[in-house]
Parts: structure tokens; C-alpha cells; sequence
DNA sequence: AACCAAAAATACTATCCAGTATATTGCCTC
DNA sequence: GAGGCAATATACTGGATAGTATTTTTGGTT
């Protein structure tokens, strides 16, 4: 990629984040362009040139989140290596750490989800089912290895993933844990509720 | 109430009930006064007649939701009847029944809480602080009493409603359980995640 | 059945804003 | 430093919709 394809690649990163703040803060709705163009000092034909309208900058911030929220999730979950009780503990740290860091693109992951194409939507939903299913899949391996004892592991699967995404909603960085430290009691109340012994 | 008032209120209900559709189907700022009229079969000035604007609906439909939503969970966390033990059971079966039952309502109380007055936010999000806090000392009680094994009640207490309130994210009716099988998964869980031994 | 008040409809206004046509700036090349 | 092109701004348009002023309908009362 040459100098002038980074510059685009990196001004169109910089109205992302411009939009993914006032998105967080004010909702897509009542976010205008012209607002987004203001919050970079710039007019509202420059936005323009980068997205083709108001839906493409959301759909884009959706696309770049889930991703980000997933890749280092799923590579957990797809090694083979370590047990099952190792495996989800360390797929629940990086899970809550990943919730937390991108707070502001979770949030809107799941509140302005209404305003993707119904295309989109549908496509969100599947790979959100297919993690939903690939959880309950370690979870199963770990009842089968005699670590885990849950009678229902699709369901164990959905809790965990609220448990983890509700963070959203509450955490703050100003509070009395950091992330590293909520994702760890996070990670224990995880093994307890699939019924792991723990030390 | 006579009978006027009466129907006065029931005309209301009905505006509401059908703003709630629209909400959760389109969203709140993609719903348009004249949307919930048609829906209604009637017009604009019906509407304004019963409430001040737009979003003196979209309040009502907040205050109404939340009462309804932990009115009965309350009282049992309020009850000081049956162990702890019992109580988390008895209080996660009726919270994942309500979150259930008013699905829609729950969603949209997730989904808009932004299109409220910062005054209203506020007021929502004291009442949800006051529940967790209530949730944590029930908790705390069974850690005292030797029922529940958990480091951190508050964090526990978060985890347990993120667990219930990501529900509506994915529960449907037409799915394998019903609302009250599901209610009974989440209670083994949410037990198994305070760490209280299970017979 | 004629009157009147309340309920609801019709018809309108004013504003906001996504998207675009046109103009201007400024940078790169020779 | 002139010419030309790409990047960005100014200025505008059209459509949507919240909210309202005015008119019509309805239904209860005598």
C-alpha cells in the first residue's frame, strides 16, 4: 500500500472514531454528519468521499468491532491446546478484556444494531450464533473430560457470554478494578458456573 | 376512577402498547407519531391528545417496564423468608420469567435508554444500582450463612443479572425451552456460579 | 331532534438534515 | 511559477416529520 492509499486508510479511521464516539454518546440517530464533520474540523463533503452515506459509516464501525471483539476470542477457542478449564479461563479473560477496552464498541454493537440493513443484521446474528455454539462445544468437551458438570451446555454457553457483555453497562475504568482484575474474577465465576472445581 | 378516566387510561394503554411494537420492531427515532396513529387506526392529534410529544411515550414506556420488570423480584429480595439459598433460586426464576414475558419491553429498555432526558437516565440507572447492590447483600448473607462460596459479592450480584438480562438477545418462544425451563437452567447456574453446592 | 361540548380529523407550518451540485483551495509536476 | 488535478469547502435542494391551528364529527343531554 502505497503512501497516499495509507493517508485515505488513515482519515477514514480518524471519522470512524469520530463517529463511533458521538454514536456512543448521542446514539446514530441523532448523531448528524455535519456533527461528525465538526468533531474533526472538517465539512461535511469531505465525509462523503469516504463513506458513501450515514448506514455505510455504521456498518463498517459494526464490522470492525465484532471482529476485533472475536479474533483473539475465537483463536482460544479454536487451538486444541491446554484443557477445557484452562481454555475457558483464558477465552474469558481475553473476552472481558477485549468487552472492556472496545467498551464504546460493544455498546453500540448492541444498541444500534436496529439500524443495519436487515442483510446485515442477519449476518451479525449467524456469526454471534456460531461463537454461541462454538462456547458451548468447549464447554461440552470439559462435562465429557469430567472437569465441567452442566446439564445444559448451549445455555451455560448464552449465560457466559451475558455475564461477560453486561459489563458494558457497568464497568468503569475509574472504579475499583481494572480490567485485568475483573476479567479474572469474571473467569472464576465462569469455571464455578460450569461447575469446575476450583483450587 | 369513573368510568370516563377509565378509558381515558385505556386509550393510553393501547397507545403505548402499540408504540412498544413499533419501538422494538424499528426503533424509537425511525418510529414516527403518525406510525403508532396507523398502527391505531386513528391520527396525530389522538396521540397528542394523551401525551405532551414524542418522548413523553418513550418515558412512560421506561417508568411502566421497570416497575414491571422488578416489582416482583423485589419483593422477594426484600422478603427476609427462606435461606439465601432459596431466595436466589425463587428471585432468578421470577427475574428470567419477567425479562421473558416482557421481552419486548426489556429490549427496549436497553436499546433507547439514550433518547431519554439525562434527568431520566440518571433516575433509571440509580434504581438499577440500588437492585445489583440489594442482589450483592443477598449474596453476602449466604457467603455468612456457608451456602455461597463467592470472593466478590457486587461482581457476582452483575454477573448474574447480565446473565438474565442478555436473555432477550436470544430467547424465542418458539424454541426448544419454555420460559420456565429456562428459568430453572439459569437458577442451577446462577447458583452453581455463587458457588453453592447443588444436590 | 336540537344543542353543545368533547374528541378526533384535516390540513398546515417550520425545522432539520441527508445528500449533492458547484466553487475554491492547495499541492504536485514540469 | 504556471498548469492541472485532487481534495475540500460553500451553498443549495428535497423530503421527512414533530408539532399545531382549524375544522368536523360524535355522542350525551334535555
Amino acid at each position: 500500500m502505497n503512501v497516499k492509499q495509507q493517508i485515505k486508510e488513515y482519515k477514514r479511521e480518524l471519522i470512524l472514531d469520530a463517529a463511533a464516539k458521538l454514536f456512543y454518546e448521542k446514539g446514530f440517530q441523532k448523531t448528524t454528519i455535519d456533527d461528525i464533520g465538526a468533531a474533526l474540523g472538517v465539512t461535511k463533503p469531505f465525509i462523503y468521499t469516504y463513506f458513501e452515506n450515514k448506514y455505510a459509516i455504521l456498518e463498517q464501525l459494526f464490522d470492525q468491532s465484532f471482529e476485533e471483539l472475536y479474533v483473539d476470542v475465537l483463536k482460544v477457542l479454536n487451538s486444541k491446546q491446554g484443557s477445557p478449564k484452562d481454555r475457558l479461563r483464558q477465552l474469558i479473560t481475553v473476552y472481558v478484556e477485549k468487552n472492556i477496552e472496545r467498551q464504546r464498541f460493544t455498546a453500540i454493537m448492541l444498541e444500534e444494531e436496529k439500524n443495519l440493513s436487515s442483510k446485515k443484521i442477519s449476518d451479525i446474528r449467524r456469526k454471534q450464533r456460531d461463537f454461541d455454539t462454538k462456547l458451548a462445544r468447549l464447554i461440552e468437551e470439559g462435562v465429557e473430560a469430567g472437569q465441567f458438570r452442566v446439564s445444559d451446555p448451549m445455555i451455560a454457553s448464552l449465560a457466559i457470554s451475558g455475564m461477560v457483555r453486561w459489563t458494558h453497562r457497568w464497568y468503569s475504568p475509574q472504579g475499583r478494578l481494572s480490567a485485568s482484575e475483573l476479567a479474572t474474577r469474571l473467569s472464576d465465576l465462569a469455571l464455578n458456573l460450569v461447575g469446575c472445581a476450583q483450587a
